[in-house]
DNA sequence: GAGGCTCCTTGCGCTGGCGCAAACGGGCTA
DNA sequence: TAGCCCGTTTGCGCCAGCGCAAGGAGCCTC
């Protein structure tokens, strides 16, 4: 399923991924890896360690020394980020294959970020110093590192400008579609998000309140746009949320 | 000249560079070819073209196909991306010894902002390729890279939190700090911010309307924080910013 | 199945900041 | 020096979205 509108906003639900099979094929299908000869391959396989995560409970906290880099196997993880006043703004929301404290691939910094399971994950890590000599002997990981960086450049860059720029319904419906891609499962009615999500984490993905979530989901879900529940959203439409997105709509916010 | 605060912001002034220094000079400090090996430094700056580019020119549009990363020498650049409607953000504004378009690290990207001289610029740039190519025969400009995208994608991240969270005033007193640090030049009465910046610019980098910049300028310019001109912003008293962007003082908004 | 915890909804009042319009003024050109 | 261009200031009206409070509804535990 795919679908391109005016501006190139692009949702791609990925194949759900098959989260037993062996390490190996897991690695070969991270963008990290890919493009390593077998023999590299498995120099990062031996490198990694397993590890698990109960839901509730975290990968790493904001401010630990950024010394592991993760692999999600299993389950999701939320990446948040603290305000001085201790409430916080969920940065990311991942699923299996992706990777998530990258930033220990640079020397000597803390993670910006605290890493959070929603629900009981697995996952595979290395130490940054092994990974950091696996990048010099194998140059090719160092482009991927290098492009996956400049994807998240790129995507913080885009929110920024979102955030700055647009509508709180706009951006609501942007980070859904974007969800909807990243972590969607196909189901009867429409693509789920397949994520525990309150009302309370879209608003901190979308720079609002809960309250102001809360009315614009149901005033979609009576135009039949979405679905709701109990931290859950199913999105029914995706064109119509593109339609709220982008300019193809009058931004209807109180009409009868 | 430097100060911490009590969340860690920190603002150095970084040595004005002088910007006359042979080539060679000027690469070795550039933080994505540090500890390299001279023979390394040469291919470097063998594989590098310099370019000019006048006030009010472009280094690359945004859209362009990603073929160059540049490194300017001499001026100001302003890194700007276009809203669907036609309106811009300020994203960043980087002075010499400044890394840009480094997203062409990344195969087969489009520059996702557009690179404008504010004032007559020079640099030297690299193609993408053979920057590649340099990437994989030197590692240590590997991890270098990836320093660099990491701490721009913790820069976003950080600037994403607070857009979202945080007050205008609070936002605008970070993003002057940041200026200062960045681009900031010591004058009799205080840092000068060494670029011309109009209050619409200020609105584009911290998420607001130029008309809210120019009111809380004009406050704390009669709270003796700063001194205004054209296109001109000398920070004064940056511990009074740095209240204003913690918590340190309560949001006067509206007093007599 | 009762109780309780958490999340969600919705009404209401309010305000921070937007948007416009008009006037001002600094610095350039002719 | 006059005039113009462009950036800036400031007043005013307004509304999108915030903040609170009260009530409702899932879902879990016991």
């Amino acid at each position: 399923m795919r679908f391109r509108d005016t501006i190139g906003l692009v949702l791609t639900l990925k194949a759900s991924l098959v989260t037993d099979l062996p390490l190996s094929d897991i690695l070969q299908k991270t963008a990290l890896f890919s493009g390593l000869e077998p023999a590299a391959l498995q120099a990062v396989q031996l490198a990694a360690h397993t590890c698990q995560s109960a839901a509730g409970s975290y990968f790493f906290l904001q401010g630990d020394p950024a010394e592991r880099v993760f692999l999600l196997t299993r389950g999701r993880v939320k990446l948040t980020q603290m305000n001085p006043d201790g409430s916080q703004v969920l940065l990311r929301a991942v699923g299996p294959g992706t990777l998530f404290g990258a930033v220990a691939l640079a020397q000597g910094e803390l993670y910006p970020v605290s890493a959070e399971s929603a629900e009981d994950s697995g996952g595979v890590y290395w130490g940054a110093a092994s990974l950091q000599e696996l990048v010099l002997r194998h140059p090719q990981m160092a482009l991927n590192a290098m492009s996956l960086m400049a994807e998240r450049v790129q995507e913080f860059q885009q929110r920024f400008r979102e955030l700055a720029t647009e509508r709180v319904e706009r951006r609501l419906a942007r980070a859904l579609l974007r969800l909807a891609s990243q972590t969607g499962r196909k189901v009867a009615e429409g693509v789920l998000i397949d994520l525990p999500l309150t009302r309370q984490d879209l608003a901190e993905m979308t720079g609002t309140t809960l309250f102001t979530v809360s009315r614009i989901l149901n005033q979609w879900e009576t135009r039949g746009l979405v679905t709701l529940g109990r931290e859950r959203v199913i999105v029914r439409f995706p064109h119509g949320l593109v339609a709220v997105a982008e300019d193809l709509l009058p931004p209807q916010t109180s009409q009868p």
